[in-house]
DNA sequence: GCAGGCAATCTTTTT
DNA sequence: GATTGCCTGC
């Protein structure tokens, strides 16, 4: 059963949260300004119940309101609830919304991601499972060099068996809650045979290596719950409320979870196989929309959400359809296009902001003009409309497409922020450090200890890690004992032998810090100092190194502000503070800095004097963030839709569904772009428009500029319209289409006989590897001249100019 | 043991 | 175009 539409209300756009007073809200304040089918859903009590929230129609009111509801009107106590967001951040907003309604109480709530959550529960429960407690959790970029490990040990042909096919393969056995033992059983050819060995392989190395990867968390959780009953029983019994934001997204293992901790369980036995003294089932509340699941592709299954009602068989669905965001143009063009996706449920957002602006349609030339439309047009509205740099967001497909907005936002001075992409936990030396300190807290990580072991160089080359491994091999014992225990490792060179003590003694010396509780910043700045890495990054000449250090400097201030905030910590479980870990230690830092999203970092919104940043993200970033000005940009076929997904209808739905998100983000302004010229791995592709174009209703788009209008730059074969790639191209073609390229030709051949740039604040410079800057100052003369250059999200360096490979635009 | 140079492959999207 | 792995010459 479905509750219908609102009544079309009185509410005016986002009514301001209702004042707390001291003695807590009542009842009415809770619901206030809340529309029908919102106070619903916040006041429903008992079945399992959905709710079908359209886009901008107030879903996370709703989810704080109902958790203020639960614990103020209903008397929850605040330890019983369990939300379940789909990122730290948006769990730190909701606790804190949930706070400001009902007071500092509600602190004790489980409010995380399905990870964070599963890594609580495991800290506690693993050695159940044969693990340590202090184990490690392999990102996905440990989980590939282990993957690549396994694939050398079982000596597969690295053409066939690619380890990141393998990673998605395994990844999806994972979600679907399938071990190694079960993959293999159920191969249908050698193929996955082998897969599965390497599956079984690679799990086997995890678990020596007491780790966990990403998918681990939640499958050893479900498992965990399988194998232990009395261990579901207590989570069951202590969480009485349990709710889901973005239930479109979740995985079978994270459904599984769910349905073990909420579903009705008549046959329930403890491990005495008598019946337990049944516990009424929590009540479960769902949130999400089908139409904006768009993480198919790592094993999101939108059945889920459309079969809730089956699943939990008395379950009732609350559909949201009023939106409180967008102005009835956006909507009607977010409408038309989801509208083609098929066997979808009927929904129709609707809105009472009034028509507001055309969308602004753009065809550019290529992709720096359509940045340079970007660009231009953020200028004109910051100009003449009450619109601040921070209230717009740039959205595209591909991470790759962020470089060329940031090179033509810098040359034109507009301030940005890239969320995601390169991010800050991938740089080489961030992820170095990282390995030290994991390696401190669990010395079986085998990743992590041989990632640092020669690192900075110290003398233990391939020769003496073979030599050790032996001796760990021959008496069955884990790396890192066989390290300890060098001197009976036979072959091996007392050069080798003195490195191996010197690097053991310098661990011991540091895990002796991490027993004695030390704060995380500071058994970091221990790392860095006593291993020498700092010394060798500050004796490099390398202009590089400099920003290595400014990282890993960013790296302590990120460790210090965590252990200086035990609140904001992520296991600040009252458990924990009662058994007297007050500060958060080490591994609650590791947890944190493993399970940060991308969206973590989006900046916040601007206020009164700041004019904030202008945001670039990917569309998947974008999920759950809304902004008054949006730019939805190459909108080409091939690059979005994305070329991988054009053959095959459901991949192009769900390309479909992340168009559908990206125009539900803005709020007043839409922009679609695309260009015609696009340079992908270096060669201009000619591309097609979007489909989605296509899909939008002619009428509610403002074309400033059409293809027709763009004839300047194209030659005739390339105008023709062909989406067909243009291969290498030619001295013609580069001359046409590749300023860049000519500059890097000049900028080689300056290259033997460097000169040094004369520059000063404000010159624009390139780079050949920052891309272009703009300097900020200048220090020292002739040889010693060092420049302070912005290099917008690189950071700013400090370049020796007579090396750096500076050429003054 | 290690640095530097070269080739191959890569690109969806992310907790 | 960029990263990563592989190879060779000290």
């Amino acid at each position: 059963m479905t509750t219908s539409s609102p009544l079309p209300g009185l509410e005016s756009l986002a009514p301001p949260e209702p004042r707390t007073t001291r003695r807590g809200p009542t009842a009415e304040e809770l619901l206030d300004g809340l529309n029908e089918p919102q106070r619903a859903a916040v006041v429903h009590a008992g079945a399992p119940l959905l709710v079908v929230a359209g886009a901008g129609s107030g879903k996370t009111r709703v989810l704080t309101r109902r958790i203020a509801w639960l614990i103020s009107e209903r008397k929850a106590h605040p330890g019983s609830i369990l939300a379940i967001t789909f990122t730290n951040k948006a769990a730190a907003e909701m606790k804190e919304r949930v706070e400001a309604l009902v007071g500092g109480r509600a602190r004790i709530m489980w409010v995380s991601t399905f990870h964070s959550a599963c890594v609580r529960i495991l800290r506690k429960e693993i050695d159940k499972l044969g693990y340590k407690s202090n184990f490690s959790i392999y990102d996905a970029a440990d989980s590939k060099r282990l993957m690549t490990l396994v694939c050398k040990d079982l000596d597969l042909d690295p053409k066939r068996y690619q380890p990141g096919a393998l990673l998605h393969w395994m990844s999806n056995q994972k979600n679907e809650l399938r071990d190694s033992e079960e993959a293999a059983k159920d191969a249908r050819n050698s193929f996955e045979e082998t897969m599965a060995a390497a599956y079984a392989l690679y799990q086997r190395r995890l678990r020596e290596a007491n780790a966990l990867d990403f998918d681990d968390l939640i499958m050893h959780t479900v498992h965990l719950f399988q194998a232990f009953p009395e261990v579901r029983e207590t989570y069951r019994r202590r969480f009485r409320h349990v709710l889901v934001d973005e239930y479109q997204d979740t995985n079978h293992a994270q459904y599984a979870l769910i349905h073990q901790l909420c579903a009705d369980d008549p046959e329930l036995v403890d491990v005495e196989g008598q019946p337990t003294e049944r516990v009424e089932p929590a009540e479960l509340m769902v949130v999400g929309d089908a139409d904006q699941s768009i993480y198919a592709f790592r094993g999101a299954n939108i059945r889920n959400i459309l079969d809730f009602e089956q699943d939990f068989p008395d379950a009732t669905s609350i559909l949201l359809e009023q939106n409180y965001r967008s102005t009835q143009t956006i909507l009607n063009a977010a409408n038309a296009v989801i509208g083609h996706n098929k066997g979808r449920k009927p929904k129709r957002l609707w809105s009472q902001a009034g028509d507001g602006a055309r969308i602004v349609g753009y065809v550019a030339d290529d992709e720096r003009d359509e940045a340079r439309f970007v660009s231009e047009e953020i200028d004109k509205l910051t100009d003449d409309a009450e619109v601040r740099p921070g209230d717009v967001a740039v959205f595209y497909r591909t991470n790759a497409q962020s470089r060329v907005f940031e090179e033509v936002f810098i040359r034109l001075g507009m301030p940005y922020k890239v969320v995601g992409g390169v991010r800050f936990y991938e740089r080489r030396e961030v992820r170095d450090a990282l390995a030290y300190l994991r390696m401190l807290v669990n010395p079986a990580d085998e990743i992590s200890l041989r990632r640092v072991l020669n690192t900075p160089k110290r003398g233990i080359g391939d020769r003496a890690v073979a030599c050790v491994q032996a001796l760990a091999d021959r008496e069955r014992i884990i790396f890192w004992e066989a390290l300890r225990r060098a001197d009976e490792a036979p072959g091996l060179a007392s050069r080798s032998l003195r490195a191996i003590e010197g690097f053991v003694g310098l661990v011991e010396e540091l895990q002796s810090m991490v027993d004695a509780g030390e704060r995380a910043d500071v058994i970091l700045e221990s790392v860095l100092a006593r291993s020498g890495y700092l010394v060798e990054l500050e004796a490099s000449d390398d202009p590089q190194d400099a920003t290595r250090l400014e990282n890993l400097a960013e790296l302590v201030a990120v460790a210090r502000e965590f252990s200086d905030d035990p609140v904001a910590g992520p296991s600040a479980d009252p458990a924990d503070i009662d058994a007297g870990q007050v500060a958060p230690g080490l591994s609650d830092f590791l947890e944190r800095v493993a399970l940060v999203a991308d969206a973590d970092q989006v900046p916040d919104a601007p206020d009164e004097d700041d004019g904030g940043v202008v945001t670039l993200m990917t569309l998947h970033t974008a999920k759950g963030l809304e902004f008054p000005v949006v730019f939805l940009t190459g909108l080409e076929d091939g690059v979005f839709p994305h070329s991988r997904s054009l053959g095959d209808q459901p991949e192009l739905e769900e390309e479909r569904r992340l168009a559908y998100v990206g125009v539900t983000r803005a709020q007043q302004r839409l922009y679609v772009s695309r260009a015609v010229i696009r340079s992908a791995w270096g060669a201009p592709a000619h591309n097609p428009a979007s489909r989605f174009l296509d899909e939008l209703p002619v009428d509610l788009v403002d074309w400033r500029r059409t293809e027709a209008a763009q004839t300047r730059w194209s030659r005739p074969d390339l105008a023709s319209g062909s989406a067909a790639r243009l291969g290498t191209p030619t001295e013609a073609g580069r001359r046409n289409f590749s300023s860049a390229a000519l500059r890097a030709d000049a900028a080689a051949k300056s290259k033997p006989a460097r000169e040094i740039p004369s520059l000063e604040p404000g010159d624009r410079v390139v780079h050949d590897s920052f891309g272009l800057g703009t300097v900020v100052a200048i220090e020292g003369v002739a040889d010693k001249t060092v420049a302070s250059i912005d290099f917008g999200s690189e950071g700013v360096k400090r370049l020796l100019l007579r090396y750096a490979p500076v050429e003054k635009l």
